[in-house]
RNA sequence: GCCCGGAUAGCUCAGUCGGUAGAGCAGAGGACUGAAAAUCCUUGUGUCGGCGGUUCGAUUCCGUCUCCGGGCA
């Protein structure tokens, strides 16, 4: 009845995850969620880390982040390097803490790899290299993709195999990672292979229809218009922030970058904004939908059932 | 009423000097462990508006009709 396994297992932080397409309306049901049951809001969205973009990345205004607290949005400029290792750190300590003071933690965000990084885990100790990435850059640019595959292909055939010759992003990380630890990345990712088990989680999504969800997003890209994209963008700008800065080649920035620099007219970058966020969702999806562990709802018909399923996660002790 | 353009994939359109047709977008499927709102891959048969004619053969030429633009009356 006391044996450790049991307190170890009792000792888990539980993280309610929120899962679902952009613009399927995961903040507000976080909000939901945090409202009735109690508990705090931890994003796992890639661009609401960035301060100053808060349009764009359609934020949780700030009523309702004064009402719920929410972790590990504005936290660096969008000029500060961070991905999905620093997203894992970042996530871990607010975790930690939240455990500590025992408040629930709602989970929420779009992108799931960060939700998979922190969940179960990324190789450890192998960060970005400014410099391997800029010597491999000056290659490709010298001499072809292909030139780098081939070189990939000889240190690590396995994770050459595993990528597209033209899928430079990979390429360029399995030749880092390689170099970084002198063992191949493919043996790495064996070895590796998101076993992470720190925490208890329930994962909700939100299911809706592909075509009710175009509207959706449609409208949605409209209100940011309305609410000041535009501007948003111009005053990044004018402090001092480059449009070829990594969050500003996200979708809506990279668009209306164009726009205020004179590349296209408006309803052009409003048009691909539009396009390109459907895309998105497209992909978004694919991940969720081979994720076996999601239980799906639709929202707002299911809102009693997942506000139960909710409140029965965090009063049932599953060890 | 007359004249000129259109009518081709769900949408926008290209094309066939006559041998049954192709791009972009949409849609679909997939890969992806520190760029992830990124990166990358695969996938396009449709009475080529209707009906006649010419032709071995018409979506392509001719006639005619219908519809949609624009112009002239």
């Amino acid at each position: 009845m006391h044996n450790t396994g049991q307190l170890e297992t009792r000792d888990r932080p539980k993280i309610l995850v929120i899962l679902g397409p952009t613009a399927a309306g995961k903040s507000e049901l976080g909000i939901q969620i945090a409202k009735r049951i109690g508990g705090e809001i931890v994003n796992a969205d890639s661009l609401q880390v960035y301060k100053y973009m808060d349009i764009g990345t359609a934020k949780p205004s700030r009523a309702e982040r004064q009402y719920i607290p929410h972790h590990l949005i504005d936290i660096i400029d969008p000029s500060t390097e961070f991905n999905a290792g620093s997203y894992r750190k970042a996530a871990q300590e607010v975790i930690r803490e939240l455990h500590k003071r025992g408040v629930k933690i709602i989970l929420v965000g779009g992108t799931y790899l960060y939700v998979r990084v922190l969940l179960y885990g990324l190789i450890e100790g192998i960060s970005a290299d400014r410099e391997i990435r800029d010597e491999l850059r000056w290659l490709k640019s010298d001499f072809g993709v292909s030139y780098v595959y081939e070189k990939l292909k000889s240190l690590d055939p396995a994770a050459a195999g595993r990528i597209h010759p033209n899928d430079y992003v990979r390429i360029e990380r399995a030749l880092e990672a390689y170099y970084i630890s002198g063992t191949k990345m493919s043996e790495l990712q064996e070895k590796h292979g998101f076993k992470g088990d720190e925490y208890e989680v329930l994962k909700i999504g939100i299911s809706e229809e592909r075509g009710v969800l175009r509207k959706r997003i449609d409208q949605r890209v409209d209100r940011m218009i309305e609410k000041g994209l535009v501007d948003e963008v111009k005053k990044i700008r004018e402090m001092g922030f480059g449009r070829d800065l990594k969050p500003m080649q996200s979708i809506g920035y990279k668009h209306i970058n164009q726009y205020v620099d004179g590349e296209i007219a408006l309803d052009k970058a409003i048009e691909l904004i539009k396009r390109d966020t459907k895309r998105l969702a497209k992909r978004q999806m694919k991940w969720l939908r081979r994720d076996k562990d999601i239980n799906w709802y639709r929202i707002p018909e299911d809102l009693d059932m997942v506000l139960h399923r909710a409140e029965d996660f965090y009063n049932t002790d599953y060890s």
